[in-house]
DNA sequence: ATTCCTTTGAAGCGA
DNA sequence: TCGCTTCAAAGGAAT
């Protein structure tokens, strides 16, 4: 590693690598600003707030489970199968206390076998395995660039569980490697960062929604003459609007049942263009990271004072390797219902039905298979 | 007008 | 089975 001094990371960073003092000081800056907006997230989403959420959460995560399993929509050998597909990044859903297991009464008719820890419990539906639960690491992994990277455990400053799922840990020196990424991440030494994952659901303890990526289930007014009016048809589903009956149809208020709606007039443009060829393009359902991108990008966006998606996302993508692995497991398995919701809403869909759907610019290709490629698209 | 950039994870695809 | 590619989101930048 470099022979740097560490304890000046500013002078330090690094004597192997050519950087002007400029780029030093917008790098110390930039984490400034990463820190700043994590600190902040913290002090204005706390406490007791945050703890009637992630009960919530973790209400509708068990009873989705419960429902899925009345309706043999899967099955505890499938969950299983799931649990060890990921290995250990799926302890349990619950958050606070991190001290038990969750468990789920199966229904009376049921007598289900599943597999604990200590041998075969019996009639009992166990969500998740209790081996994960006790091996669920107890400390986080500090931020890292990229490798070639020994990322260790940090014996001064060790990770320490606060409210509710706070981590506090202190990074490690600040490297740089010879294949440094346009916007690097340079962690100052000692600087203390404070990683909160956005709060969930996303509306806080007043909410009443439960926000999937693909199913909003908005809770309306139980008096107040509100009354869904159909006005049409989006990708096969009845698209209502939420009015005060009978007037004021307000667009502002329209919702569906599904993912389809886009704010992006160019994923509207591709799903028209599917349409018009008598299917609808249906997009793939999103994976934990891009589940814990969608949420926690506004503030980075806000915080850093950029547009620019590339750069958040590569600051998101820090983030995200520095969460402990029981904070990223709620995404995980909020990934997971999104896909067994999808699953549902379109069967027999794969995502194959959009491979090579999207039309790319590939470097370093010879003209011969570029023009291979215009004529396969042109078919 | 369209594609790239940039991230991680899931899944398809060809060898 | 393995390694590579594609696509999910997002919006400015590049083509």
């Amino acid at each position: 590693m470099s022979s740097g001094n560490t304890e000046d990371p500013e002078n330090s960073v690094y004597d192997s690598i050519t950087l002007t003092p400029a780029t030093k000081k917008e790098v110390l800056k930039t984490w400034e600003f990463v820190d700043g907006l994590l600190r902040e997230s913290l002090r204005s989403d706390r406490d007791s707030e945050n703890s009637v959420s992630s009960e919530k959460f973790n209400a509708e995560i068990n009873s989705t489970l419960q429902e899925e399993f009345e309706n043999k929509n899967w099955t505890n050998g499938d969950n299983m199968e799931d649990l060890l597909r990921k290995n250990q990044l799926l302890p349990p859903p619950l958050l606070t206390p991190y001290t038990s297991p969750v468990w789920l009464a199966p229904p009376q008719s049921h007598t289900n076998t599943v597999l604990t820890q200590g041998g075969v419990q019996e009639h009992m539906f166990m969500l998740p395995l209790p081996t994960f639960t006790h091996h669920a690491p107890l400390h986080a992994h500090p931020p890292f660039i990229r490798a070639p990277l020994e990322v260790t455990s940090n014996t001064n400053a060790p990770f320490s569980l606060g409210a509710q799922h706070d981590h506090v840990f202190r990074p490690p020196p600040p490297r740089f490697t010879h294949h440094a990424p346009p916007f690097p991440l340079v962690l100052p030494a000692v600087q203390q960062m404070i990683i909160r994952p956005p709060a969930l659901p996303a509306g806080g303890a007043d909410s009443q929604e439960l926000n999937l990526h693909s199913l909003s289930i908005s809770c309306l007014p139980p008096d107040e003459g509100i009354c869904c009016l159909p006005i049409g048809f989006l990708n096969e589903e009845t698209l209502y609007n939420a009015v005060h009956a009978p007037l004021n149809v307000n667009t502002s208020n329209m919702f569906t049942h599904s993912s389809l709606l886009f704010a992006d007039n160019r994923h509207n443009r591709r799903v028209r263009d599917r349409r018009d060829e008598g299917r609808p393009y249906v997009k793939k359902p999103p994976n934990a990271f891009m589940l814990f991108l969608k949420e926690i990008r506004p503030k980075v966006m806000s915080e850093l004072n950029t547009n620019k998606s590339a750069m958040v996302n590569t600051v998101v993508g820090e983030m995200w390797k520095s969460l402990p692995a029981e904070v990223k497991a709620r995404y995980f398995e909020k990934a997971r219902l999104e896909q067994k919701l999808h699953e549902q809403q379109h069967p027999g869909w794969s995502t194959g039905e959009n491979y090579g759907k999207k039309r790319r610019r590939v470097k370093n290709k010879t003209s011969e298979q570029q023009q291979q490629e215009q004529q396969q698209y042109s078919l």
